[in-house]
RNA sequence: GCGGGUGUGGCGGAAUGGUAGACGCCGGGGACUUAAAAUCCCCUGAUCCUAUAGAUCGUGUGGGUUCGAGUCCCACCACCCGCACCA
């Protein structure tokens, strides 16, 4: 008996069902088979699954399902991220406790995940939130801090004078606080660090190794470690300090006309301490959010100390000043001001008429040339340079490196961009910082048998402010060293620290430590790592630097966790919006012809850009109703099709319809299947062996668009075959290709064939290698460069043959029209063009 | 400001330096049906045209290399992402 449809809404739970009372997906470490790490960026438990999370697991468990069907042991994990400030939020705007909200928002998010089919082992779930996680990140903290690679300095943050609290950069809009409104100033605190700048040279090597990783991120972390060699140097002062500067450009150096330092550099500090003008400067300095974007786009300000700093060579004094691009973390908190070359020093001697001196040039005779209103970063010859005049800005860098060095004045050194990770954060959600601190012992670490430090369940979200340090209790402790009275850290952790291990305890979880090394080595590195490229540095960073840190201090012998990296798209969606700029969402507005309206009450709506899906635009479609519409096959089908993974997918509603009835369309082919056909239709077979390479090859890739383009065109062909022992092969065929993509479907048509077990537990189809050669091939024959006609020939024909047969054309000699023939190319198999 | 990326029909896109537009969506025409849905078949880059044929143009813009450029090189434009306390 046939059925005409395909009804997900049955099958689709059925088969989830099945898989995990079979437990298809639980990972064996003790299986002897290849093992394959398939791990997705985990989700923050942000309340709703979006289409980004569908779109990037769905990625994920193609490959995860393939790989199982390739007779591999795969581990293909989930869990939550589930720290963070959106739970604190929640708690002051809709006064539940940021646990319980987290808590109910994973039980949400679970049910959807469910409901699409990933093949995910959920044995293993976890989420950061769980003290048996976060008290061993805390064990990891500690032996990091006795490893030396933790520590605490001075840093500054944003702070809201009126809320009197902590902001993260996301809270600070055009300088002002989000709730308060009060203008945001820079203040310092005591905070803890970590030594990622200790491991530079090695996270900078290490991308080397990192074949699988996009260019684009590799690049963007050596940007971002930012090696650069330079001098440093120390300019003697008029008041009879020295100053130390870092450059970079030291071939610049006669170029310099004047130093500047950093509002909070010693120099501004004790200037300020006598002089109130510079005081207040360093006030204003002090204005607006940290963020590099904000400093660096803020106008150049300067305030003259009056001091001088001695040129190293020429002797001139040069005026000191304090400037608010100049920061105090990289370097040394100061600099020599070129104008000529550098872009910044050039706008700022500009507003304070300092001199502009060209000491590089396109050649000797440019030396007295004018600058076209910017610098001149670019390479050249040095000029107006004393000894150094002539020499190429190489020469140049080590000649005054040499001279600094022999004269004892300075010395060439390296300069990191990247600064160690502060991970302290004023607040209550995350990993309490296992520390406490005592006036007679100092800073001591919470010893390992009274961890987890759990969090304190009774906390006050009324009044802003970190709660963990307004809790009358929580932070009263004994001394572990003296017994005295101390008081906990109130710190918590940065949440990346969270995502920065977490793959090894997927990997292996016992109860006593934070993972065991041999588990772990049966699984990592991760094969395949995906997510979106917004985390292209600070997490990916982060990651790699833990479990070189581990590695380090020997907890695991795993240099690179991610030894493939995979960055996805985002999924987009059209605009719709009201004349006054408020925003509708797609299930409030209808096309009428050429135009959009409101279904409420017909007003006319205009459609905007296509955008990423946000809750702020109201573009949002919920995956949900679309699998409750379509089924979970149609809605994986969608994310695969079309659009190249790394690229953004446009969502839209015929898009799914489509992939609806392509479901349907296959259900029907599968239906089909006629197993007393007899007859061979080559071609038909031909194609199947090609497509069961093609799209392994697809899949291997990522190209999940081109996979599913080519069972289309197989699909399409085999639509059409009269009936055969070849079209059947083939109908086979596409039903293994579409499995890992439509789980659902294919072990509904698996059992309907009798079939025995699941198809999730089957193999990837075998391939004829003497299939996929073709007999003839067509070629294109131009002239001039322009096609003119395409003939048939049998594949591997002579040049000769090729050559004869396009001049043969009656096409071709029209196009010829008599012109003497100066040259034939002739590529086999491809092409010949004719040059006249 | 700095760093990274993207740009091809109405839309998403395909194309080891070798036939640009595979495949899908939308749209048009037709078949089936009392009708609709579903399904099936055909057409579908632009312009010209003497129209089953043929010609020209066409991959963000302007140059260049090559027998041949979406692809390689140079310059530019537009948009997107990240910038260390969003996750």
């Amino acid at each position: 008996m046939t059925d005409t449809r395909f009804d997900p809404s049955k099958a689709d739970g059925r088969w989830q069902r099945a898989w995990d009372e079979a437990g298809t997906f639980t990972a064996d470490s003790a299986s002897p088979k290849p093992k394959s790490f398939i791990l997705e960026m985990f989700p923050y438990p942000s309340g709703r699954i979006h289409m980004g999370h569908v779109r990037n697991y769905t990625m994920g468990d193609v490959l995860a399902r393939y790989k199982k069907m390739r007779g591999h042991e795969v581990l293909h994990p989930m869990g939550w991220d589930a720290f963070g400030m959106p739970a604190e939020n929640a708690a002051m705007e809709k006064k539940v406790h940021p646990g319980a909200w987290t808590r109910s928002n994973i039980e949400a998010m679970k049910a959807q995940l469910r409901r699409i089919g990933f093949a995910l082992d959920w044995t293993r779930e976890f989420a950061t939130c769980d003290p048996e996680y976060y008290g061993h990140e805390q064990s990891l903290f500690i032996d990091m801090y006795e490893a030396g690679l933790v520590y605490r300095r001075q840093s500054e943050v944003n702070w809201d004078p009126v809320d009197m609290t902590v902001l993260a950069n996301e809270q600070v809009i055009d300088g002002k606080g989000w709730r308060s409104g009060a203008e945001v100033e820079k203040r310092k605190l005591d905070q803890w660090f970590l030594k990622i700048t200790d491991f530079a040279g090695e996270l900078l090597d290490g991308l080397a190794e990192l074949k699988d990783w996009p260019d684009k991120v590799r690049l963007m972390q050596e940007n971002w470690i930012g090696k650069s060699s330079g001098l440093e140097f120390s300019f003697e002062l008029s008041n009879g300090d020295k100053l130390p500067v870092y450059s970079t450009r030291p071939d610049t150096i006669f170029g310099a006309s004047f130093c500047a330092v950093a509002a909070d550099h010693p120099l501004a500090q004790q200037v300020g301490a006598s002089n109130p003008a510079a005081a207040s400067f360093i006030e204003e300095c002090k204005r607006g959010g940290t963020t590099a974007a904000e400093l660096e786009t803020a106008e150049k300000l300067g305030f003259d100390t009056g001091i001088t700093a001695k040129h190293p060579f020429t002797g001139a004094p040069l005026p000191v000043l304090i400037a608010n691009f100049v920061l105090m973390d990289y370097g040394t908190g100061a600099v020599m001001g070129v104008p000529g070359h550098d872009q910044r020093d050039f706008e700022f001697a500009t507003k304070y008429e300092l001199p502009i001196v060209r000491v590089v040039a396109s050649d000797p005779a440019q030396a007295g040339e004018p600058f076209k209103g910017e610098a001149e970063p670019g390479d050249g010859v040095i000029v107006n340079s004393d000894f150094l005049d002539g020499m190429s800005v190489e020469e140049a860098k080590a000649q005054v490196i040499k001279r600094a060095e022999d004269d004892q004045w300075g010395e060439g050194t390296t300069v990191w961009r990247l600064r160690d990770w502060g991970v302290s954060r004023q607040r209550y959600w995350g990993t309490p910082i296992p520390f406490i601190h005592c006036d007679t012992c100092g800073v001591v670490p919470v010893p390992k048998d009274q961890l987890p430090v759990t969090l304190p369940d009774d906390v006050d979200f009324e009044t802003p402010g970190n709660p963990l340090e307004r809790h009358p209790t929580w932070s009263k402790t004994s001394c572990p060293k003296c017994g005295g009275d101390a008081r906990r850290e109130t710190d918590t952790l940065d949440t990346f620290t969270n995502s920065s291990w977490y793959f090894l305890r997927f990997a292996s979880q016992p109860v006593d430590a934070p993972f065991d090394p041999e588990e772990v080595a049966k699984w990592m590195p991760v094969e395949h790592y995906i997510g979106g490229i917004e985390h292209a540095i600070l997490h990916l960073l982060y990651a790699r630097f833990w479990t070189r840190a581990l590695k380090h201090i020997g907890k695991l012998d795993v240099a690179e966790p991610f030894a493939a990296l995979f960055t996805q798209g985002m999924v987009t969606h059209e605009t719709y919006s009201l004349g006054d700029g408020s925003w509708l969402s797609p299930d409030e507005v209808r096309k009428d012809g050429a135009d959009w309206t409101r279904i409420e009450d017909g007003a006319p709506v205009s459609a905007g850009r296509v955008v990423k899906m946000s809750k702020s635009k109201k573009n949002v479609v919920d995956p949900d109703n679309i699998i409750a519409d379509y089924g979970a096959d149609a809605v994986r089908w969608f994310m695969l099709s079309d659009s190249p993974p790394e690229r953004d997918l446009p969502w839209s509603e015929a898009g799914i319809e489509g992939c609806g009835r392509f479901v349907q369309r296959l259900w029907r082919l599968f239906e089909s299947l006629d197993p007393t056909a007899a007859g061979e239709d080559k071609a038909l077979a031909r194609k199947a062996h090609q497509a069961i390479v093609a799209v392994a090859e697809d899949i291997e890739a990522l190209s999940f668009n081109k996979a599913v383009a080519r069972i289309y065109e197989l699909t399409g062909t085999a639509e059409k075959a009269a009936p055969s022992e070849s079209r059947n092969f083939a109908i086979r065929t596409i039903l293994h290709l579409v499995s890992p993509m439509m789980p659902h479907l294919a072990e509904e048509v698996w059992s309907r064939q009798n079939e025995s077990g699941l198809i999730a537990d089957a193999v990837w189809p075998e391939h004829d290698p003497a299939m996929l050669v073709e007999d003839e091939v067509t070629i294109a024959v131009q002239h001039k460069g322009k096609l003119r006609d395409t003939l048939t020939a049998p594949k591997g024909a002579s040049k000769e043959d090729l050559e004869a047969l396009a001049l043969a054309s009656e096409k071709v000699q029209r196009s010829l029209d008599g012109a003497e023939i100066r040259k034939v190319i002739v590529v086999p198999d491809r092409l010949v063009n004719i040059v006249t």
